[in-house]
DNA sequence: CCTTTACGCGAGTAATTGCTCACATACTCG
DNA sequence: CGAGTATGTGAGCAATTACTCGCGTAAAGG
């Protein structure tokens, strides 16, 4: 029964130490975005970082810890996004709402498309039981910030909590926006009005309840 | 640019040949079943199949190709599933079609989770490329025959192609349901109606035209 | 200074694993 | 039977890779 630490093993004190482990998750996401998972070794990260393997596994107690770091910074980042847009359409209709999370979903995804992909890959296959509950918890929590501010346009929710529901959108949203970004270069016309569609006839559905 | 072969290396002509190559793919379907992708390597499946290394690389050129052949033959079990599923409803209402078309994807699922959800992670990992055009067309080819058969019942779309809608109804399907399939042992009772919910909402979503 | 602590190094280890190859055995057919 | 072909074997090679450890060097601070 033992489990795998994916926290960090060491806090870096003096600014030197620091700047090693920026290099390292700065490194790991070079390499994720260039090569996606085939180049994600330990070895190969410490060299595009300038430093040994050994400064690495120093921070990291394993390639896992790496990994979530770099999962954590990421979603912290979607996170904010979120929440910021979320308070941005706070007064707006829900449709408008929702096209403009839409907008800034794909925008999110395509910005690095090769990244984003190994991450959610990455995420997928690790050990996390609860370990990411905090930054999903607060992608989900944004969007229930979201549908509390538009109550008043929507029906009551028969099936499925809140929280079912809230991350039931962003599901979709990942599907639909990374199924289009793992092929062609940019995103179709066509990916924006489907997602929109999807999230607000789930939402609205009529004739389900 | 040198290409992996995914296809069979060589057609097993005598009955003792071909009962080998079923034993190598069982072996492979158990073990991605009981130890995912753990223990999801040729030495290994060969053991489990009684069988020698050097036999399954007599009909699979690499792992990836015996991959291929678990999903291809999976998913065509799904396929003939599929389309016998949306026969039985082409003169159903929209939504009781609907209806009986999320029951049957969630059954597909919970029949065996670790074993689709291996399957599908695969899926994402491998050069597919065009690969398997043919079984997951076969799966939107199905779809396109649900939506046809109850086109009076269905808006016309303004967005996205049918092709595209087709496949938009299939990863979300695929989501919602691998997601509730990841965590506990049975489905929930919610999952049904927010699929349901979900793909009626996609299909007959209002004031979004 | 000099001791102590933090930081960094990178060759090397151990384990895994995809895959080959030289050889053995079974089957087919004239 | 016997020659040719199909099938089966499994030790072991080669490559990859997560991770350690003994030993340096830089900073801290008394």
């Amino acid at each position: 029964m033992d489990k795998p630490h994916l926290e960090a093993r060491k806090a870096p004190k003096q600014a030197r130490s620091q700047a090693t482990v920026q290099a390292i998750l700065t490194a790991g996401a070079r390499v994720l975005a260039q090569e996606s998972l085939a180049g994600f070794n330990t070895n190969r990260i410490a060299e595009v970082a300038g430093v040994s393997v050994g400064s690495l596994y120093q921070y990291f107690p394993n390639k896992a810890a790496l990994a979530v770091a770099l999962i954590d910074q990421e979603r912290e980042r979607l996170a904010v996004a979120l929440e910021a847009a979320v308070a941005s359409v706070s007064d707006a209709p829900l449709l408008e709402g929702l096209s403009r999370l839409a907008r800034l979903a794909i925008e999110q995804q395509f910005q690095d498309p090769v990244y984003a992909a190994a991450l959610d890959h990455e995420e997928r296959r690790l050990p996390l039981g609860t370990r990411l509950a905090s930054s999903e918890s607060r992608l989900v929590g944004a969007i229930l910030q979201f549908l509390e501010d538009h109550r008043d346009e929507l029906p009551t929710f028969p099936d499925g909590s809140p929280k079912e529901v809230a991350r039931d959108l962003l599901l979709i949203t990942r599907v639909l926006v990374e199924a289009d970004a793992h092929g062609g270069q940019g995103a179709p016309p066509s990916l924006h009005p489907r997602l929109v569609r999807a999230l607000a006839g789930y939402l609205l559905a009529p004739g389900v309840a």
